[in-house]
DNA sequence: TGACAATGTTACCGATCCGTAACATTTATC
DNA sequence: GATAAATGTTACGGATCGGTAACATTGTCA
């Protein structure tokens, strides 16, 4: 389903893993149905991953590398305009928020996982850290007075858009995130 | 722990409950944890509520009762001034989301069920309505021009405030969440 | 074709968890 | 103190889940 039959499978059960991780949440799902999502078994998925735990930071990793090309496309995209670079990213935001098949696995993990000592643990951390660097970097390009608040605020709002849209669905607040981030950022820019 | 141990078993189960849901998840802790830490056990859980559930649905009710004791709270402590109430809902909203023993188990548990068919769904989403319509009808006494993308913009920085507490903890963005709601606030009644 | 690696299949273990049955104990009420 | 209700204790059933063992099958390369 998710992905071509034939890729090696350990790319399949990649490709499976994150999706059903998405729709389930990582707790919400077992290794048998992410083995069976990518038409192969439990065996060959122990034999790459050593655990479901290993599995969840491969699957994260990968992410996390997607998560990075988001961010060059947009640099590549409004090339020295961090003003256009910072609408860009509210928009691009706004778009994985509210989809199904959404990219914030990060989000979410960080969310599931962070209360345990997940291996995975440190890994979002640094990442969280990573994204906030890059963002207070663009707004203050794009000439914020307060920067690192203007990031708390888009921070909040983003990961607000992500919880309600999972719990409220297409008719919540989610949906308007795209406009109240672009007020929000007129206001911090002005 | 929890519950002077000299009430019925019934509310000590509750306030165990309701203390485990919101440090473990809904879904992260079992009946005999509860029922343990309720000074109590299974069997008498099981004859006052007939299943996890039905629990869930019971706690979330008690948090509901609260959380109207909350609005009452905030309207008479500013009589008449709908603007004053709006910053004191802030600021309280600010409490209750960045302290660990808070009272946001209708957040939690709204993004922690409502992918499957639990029985709180609809209790849970006809709250979320009469939440949000309180808090319109709020902005709107305070002068808002468009309150209905200020409840927007507030719901979405309250959900990610805690959102971003549980996994980004004291050091995160929602310690900030007061600041950036009450400039939201401001832009919006101006 | 032969040999070896990768993958698939089946079955199982141990732990956890929701829920129940049967029985013992305490508490309250008359 | 007797009776009945509420509560506590132990054990178990059924289901799910992470993880492993043993063996069969397929594919690859010489």
């Amino acid at each position: 389903m998710t992905a071509a039959v034939r890729c090696p499978p350990r790319e399949r059960i990649i490709d499976a893993a994150r999706d059903l991780f998405r729709k389930h949440g990582i707790k919400g799902i077992g290794v048998d149905a992410i083995a069976e999502a990518a038409s192969s078994n439990k065996m060959t998925l122990y034999r790459h991953f050593g655990s479901k735990d290993d599995l969840v930071f491969v699957c994260l990793q990968q992410a996390a590398s997607e998560a990075d090309a988001f961010w060059e496309d947009i640099k590549a995209a409004n090339p020295g305009d961090a003003r256009a670079q910072l609408s860009d990213w509210v928009r691009r935001a706004g778009e994985f928020v509210t989809v199904e098949h959404c990219n914030c696995e990060l989000l979410d993990a960080a969310a599931q996982l962070m209360e345990s000592d997940h291996p995975a643990r440190q890994f979002i951390e640094d990442l969280r850290n990573l994204y906030r660097k890059r963002l207070v970097e663009l707004c203050r390009a794009a000439g914020a007075a307060d920067a690192e608040l203007m990031v708390d605020a888009l921070t909040l709002l983003v990961e607000g858009a992500r919880t309600n849209w999972r719990s409220a669905g297409p008719g919540g607040a989610a949906t308007r995130f795209v406009k109240v981030a672009e007020m929000i950022v007129d206001d911090f820019l002005e």
